[in-house]
DNA sequence: GTAGGGTTAG
């Protein structure tokens, strides 16, 4: 019997499949095997969908080779390209990849509605607002698909702190509007603090897991208790309350307004907990003081087989420090790259720094600095203020000079690392320095911003 | 048969 012929109908539903289950190993047998029996004119097809199956597999460079080895590319194969790369964290890429496109495609209608989508997204990402704009026109000229493509161009503006344009893109709508575009300006209201008019947004829509969602955010932002509650009351009703996303958020609103207890009993209650959920309850009890507590979440995470990333060892790390608890700091800085292969970045740096000075132990914090250039890393401001603040505490002056002098070089004009100066020469008693740096101050007519902080009334 | 919008922790 001759078997049958396997064309495009085949292997495409089959390298799904192994994007489905991210199963590399037999995406790479079936990729093996069309490339002995491929025919020219399937080659696009399914070198797109192998363009997929790579990216899920986490495996961009396998994407990267068949995507610059294919001869013949259609739009979806670009678009493939360009919103994998954009889902990766590769938004730059995902730019120049659209410029490829233009410049070899030749022709205007080769950008779908799809294309233009992507391209804003990573425009919004890369706070690329020029480039944004050049898109929002030729949406303007294609004229189609306005409610999908408004979507993006409201959080494109929104992300570049322009919610006057989202506005306008969002009221020159004359079509139905759906969730998705309430939801975009509400979340751009919010990313942009507009307290008021998020909650006049949240008013006028039905509500749904998003907008809610980024009311409690809201609600975290301005310590707003009361209609935090009120917004986990609405969720309660309308059934949403088994939704991990949603309610580590309401956990992180219940921390922030000074409710660790609900927030831990909330915590018990998220049935599939994920990084984030761990995450922000070791972040309350940290911020509250509890640092302990907050050490043991980290270990029965640990033991939970879910596993801690940056942000995680942020929170911990931070939360030892402001309880003093120095050797469980050391086991968790030491244990980011042992054991989970993390490279601490500037922030864990700034930190650890931070947890050591206060406890004294200034020697270690420069063994500290130096293991981190050694790792490749340029201190950050953050780096250098946590350095200059353990030199303060401990009175060493002459290294916390230079800390000084190198956090000035890189943040010249912001009133607050001269306030840790002085603060530094105060320490050291150092009193014609103090006023000498104020007066400096004074010349550049820089002025701390008021601190201050946010209660609710009513 | 392959591609698209709005959400969480620092």
């Amino acid at each position: 019997m001759r078997s049958p012929k396997l064309d495009a109908y085949t292997f495409t539903p089959v390298i799904g499949a192994c994007s489905a289950l991210c199963d590399k190993l037999r995406g790479k047998q079936v990729h093996a095997l069309f490339i002995k029996i491929c025919s020219s004119d399937t080659q696009t097809i399914v070198n797109t969908a192998l363009i997929d199956m790579y990216f899920k597999c986490n495996c961009l460079s396998s994407s990267v080779k068949v995507f610059d080895e294919m001869q013949l590319k259609d739009t979806v194969t670009w678009n493939t390209m360009i919103s994998r790369l954009i889902q990766n964290g590769k938004a730059r890429y995902a730019i120049s990849v659209f410029e490829r496109m233009r410049d070899e495609e030749k022709i205007a209608e080769c950008f779908s509605v799809f294309t233009l989508c992507s391209v804003i997204k990573a425009c919004a990402l890369l706070k690329a607002l020029r480039q944004g704009k050049q898109v929002h026109a030729v949406v303007i000229v294609m004229g189609r698909d306005l409610l999908v493509l408004s979507t993006v161009l409201i959080d494109l503006y929104a992300s570049c702190a322009l919610m006057e344009e989202s506005m306008k893109v969002f009221f020159s709508l004359n079509c139905r509007k759906d969730d998705a575009v309430y939801n975009a300006l509400l979340s751009g209201c919010v990313q942009n603090r507009k307290y008021e008019e998020s909650f006049s947004i949240l008013s006028e829509i039905k509500p749904n897991v998003i907008a809610l969602t980024n009311g409690l955010m809201v609600c975290s932002m301005f310590t707003d208790l009361f209609r935090g509650k009120q917004i986990h009351g609405v969720a309660i009703r309308f059934g949403f309350k088994s939704d991990t996303q949603l309610c580590n958020v309401l956990l992180d609103m219940y921390a922030k307004c000074g409710k660790v207890v609900t927030a831990r009993l909330l915590f018990n209650q998220i049935a599939h907990k994920t990084v984030v959920s761990w995450t922000s309850m070791m972040d309350a009890y940290g911020s509250h003081g509890y640092g302990v507590e907050a050490h043991d979440l980290f270990k029965l995470m640990e033991e939970s087989g879910i596993s801690p990333n940056s942000v995680t060892f942020l929170a911990v790390l931070s939360a030892c420090g402001h309880s003093g608890l120095v050797e469980l700091g050391r086991d968790c800085f030491l244990s980011m790259r042992k054991k989970y292969g993390i490279d601490p970045g500037p922030e864990h740096y700034a930190c650890y720094i931070d947890l050591l000075g206060r406890a004294g132990l200034i020697e270690e914090v420069w063994d500290l600095f130096d293991d981190m250039e050694k790792n490749g890393h340029m201190p950050t401001a953050a780096v250098l203020a946590s350095l200059l603040n353990a030199c303060k505490l401990n009175l060493d002056i002459e290294r916390g000079e230079f800390a000084a002098k190198r956090l000035i070089e890189l943040e010249p004009d912001k009133a607050c690392n001269f306030v840790s100066l002085s603060n530094f020469y105060a320490a050291t008693e150092r009193w014609d320095q103090v006023v000498a740096l104020r007066n400096l101050m004074k010349k550049k007519s820089l002025r701390k911003e008021t601190g201050g902080s946010w209660i609710a009334i009513e």
